[in-house]
RNA sequence: UGGGGCGUGGUGCAAUGGCAGCACACCAGACUUUGGAUCUGUGGAUCUUGGUUCGAGUCCGAGCGCCCCAGCCA
């Protein structure tokens, strides 16, 4: 294998995995994937996701996608695919390596009568309640079952007739004979199969036991040679069991590395949660922009190289994390500074009439679509007497350091004039400003001024005639606080919901270049942010997603003077 | 009074006995036809305490703090 320390990421686990290579304790390297089919993928599983494949590449190995479908009771094929879509979009390729821990159910089944063989697994009567009572708890240790000793005959014939149906739910469970007064409470004979009369989505009604994960996992990391399983650090507690099933199975060996899952600030990446705000309607959906799904991040106009450079970013180790979701607003004004192309949009826009401008004059004038990137080339953008401006763009008292449009100030319209404000019209009742008059200075078309003057602002604007009308979806943390999975007594993370999280933006105006926009498209509108064309956008009724805003300094020393 | 894990600037990750560094954030400045981007610079950290050592974030002892575990969920 070619070192390649530049690009290799440098933590515990590669270290790991080298070191097996090394010492011999594995020839190769392969890891799996294993979602749950029960839920959609966020940002959280993109680490997770990332660090699998991630590992496997980096040595040369292969990862394998395999559902980890062995509850009927919560799971459904509705999942599997918007799964595999997302992590195909996320840039992975798990080849033709698409598994199902139900493919193994028969394999398992066949350990598990091993292990009844051995002795080392038994059938028990005991209630729910019972179990949990003879579990003990945290500081005394458990007591064994009444059943714990039957013979191995009887457990045979049990074990299958549970299998056959014969028994109703929750009457009986196959558990794994091993130490009722462990300080690892998942070492007190855990529950190996539990009787449930459901379909499942793979294997219909072929079965009526089910394998507990514990002694799912760890086996068909074994079946399909998985060298290196990785997981979250709440599994360092089953590293035990997981070694032990393997131990007395006596069965490849794969190795189980924990590592600490992804918090994100002001979100929530607990599958629960999720689902409580998709279900009770506070968000629109699974993929509305504000969730930190992968579709929801996609539909809000996140790229999934930005996603995956904030994942290399964010680090892999054991310590519990907050990460500041500013991380991730930066790896995506990265990615699209370089892509997005520019266009002018004005939010909300105030009516500017240019007094000394021609009337029915339209002047079609150049402006470069990504000065990141020459290769993107120039467009024509249409001028004329009447323009929109944003109305945040002209104050009739600027204060100080206010560089834009004030009463007898000069300011530059990007790609245009440098125009002076001359007169304001306001409404009589309200006193909101309706119109603002202004006289161009002709010497200085595409902004320039021949004269050499400093014009210190410059602002986007967009021709009234050639405006399209647009709906703009202001998006903003979902949360008010940083962690709101971390609530004071009394509350939940509901309690701490963004009432402003969405903002719908009707009477934007867009130029006119913006026809030819789709769906899925990225944009930057000058000094605004980066936009992505919503699927609900129509040739007729254009729908934009606030990405993520542009650094905005003059926001900053605003708030500063308002603060001194 | 059980078991497991983790403690490095505001946040996250490095430093594998040898000058505590990087990114984000923050602050200041330069530049600017996006108050964007870019560039430069400032400030700020090894949980505590003993020890080993020429030298400790790193090794050893003691303590403190935080997280996880009592599903027939994964």
């Amino acid at each position: 294998m070619s070192e390649t320390p530049a690009t290799t990421p440098k933590n515990f686990i590669f270290e790991a995995v080298e070191e097996d290579l090394r010492t011999g304790r594995f020839s190769y390297v392969r890891t799996r994937f294993p979602p749950e089919p029960n839920g959609y993928l966020h940002i959280g599983h993109a680490k997770a996701i990332c660090i699998d494949f991630g590992v496997a590449e980096a040595f040369g190995g292969e990862c394998n996608l395999r559902f980890d479908d062995t509850n009927p009771v919560k799971e459904d094929v509705e999942y599997v695919e918007a799964i595999k879509e997302d992590i195909r979009w996320l840039g992975f390729d798990w080849g033709d390596r698409e598994y199902y821990a139900s493919d193994y159910f028969e394999q398992l089944y066949e350990f598990a009568l091993l292990l009844i063989q051995k002795g080392k697994a038994y059938v028990d009567d005991l209630s729910p309640e019972q179990i949990r009572e003879y579990r003990g708890t945290l500081t005394e240790p458990g007591k064994e079952s009444p059943y714990r000793n039957r013979s191995v005959e009887e457990n045979l014939d049990l074990f299958r007739r549970m299998r056959n149906g014969e028994f109703p739910e929750g009457s009986r469970v196959l558990r794994a004979k091993i130490d009722m007064t462990s300080g690892n409470l998942n070492m007190r004979d855990p529950v190996m199969y539990r009787i449930i009369h459901r379909p499942h989505h793979r294997t219909g009604d072929r079965w009526h036991i089910y394998p507990m994960y514990d002694f799912a996992h760890g086996q068909c990391d074994s079946i399909e040679g998985v060298t290196h399983s990785l997981c979250d650090l709440a599994y360092e507690d089953h590293r035990p069991l997981y070694d032990w099933f393997l131990d007395e199975l006596g069965i490849f060996h794969s190795r189980q590395i924990e590592f600490a899952r992804l918090n994100l600030s002001y979100t929530i990446l607990s599958k629960r949660y999720l689902k409580e705000l998709v279900e009770n309607g506070y968000v629109s959906g699974w993929d509305d922009p504000r969730m930190p799904t992968l579709r929801g991040l996609r539909r809000r106009g996140y790229t999934p190289e930005a996603i995956r450079n904030f994942i290399e970013q964010v680090g892999v180790a054991k310590n519990e994390n907050l990460i500041d979701i500013a991380l991730l607003e930066h790896a995506v004004r990265d990615d699209l500074n370089l892509r997005a192309l520019r266009v002018m949009g004005v939010l909300d826009p105030v009516r500017v009439v240019i007094l000394n401008y021609p009337e029915g004059q339209v002047e079609e004038l150049e402006a470069i679509n990504n000065p990141e990137d020459p290769a993107a080339g120039t467009r024509k953008v249409p001028f004329s007497r009447e323009i929109y401006i944003e109305r945040d763009d002209f104050r009739e008292v600027p204060p100080p350091k206010y560089f834009r449009l004030a009463p007898g100030r000069e300011v530059r319209l990007r790609y245009g004039y440098i125009i002076k404000c001359v007169n304001v019209v306001k409404n009589d009742q309200t006193g909101e400003i309706e119109e603002i008059h202004c006289t161009y200075d002709p010497q200085t078309r595409g902004g320039y001024a021949p004269d050499g003057r400093k014009v210190q602002g410059t602002i986007h604007w967009v021709s009234i005639p050639h405006a399209l009308d647009a709906e703009v979806r202001m998006y903003d943390r979902l949360f008010t606080v940083p962690n709101p999975s971390k609530v004071e007594d009394g509350k939940t993370f509901l309690d701490y919901l963004n009432p402003n999280s969405l903002r719908i933006l009707s009477g934007c105006k867009v130029e006119p270049s913006l026809t030819k926009a789709r769906p899925g498209d990225h944009y930057q509108f000058e000094r605004k942010g980066f936009f992505c064309v919503d699927p609900d956008s129509s040739a007729d009724h254009l729908v934009f997603n606030l990405t993520v805003p542009l650094r905005d300094t003059w926001a900053k020393i605003e708030v500063k003077q308002k603060g001194d």
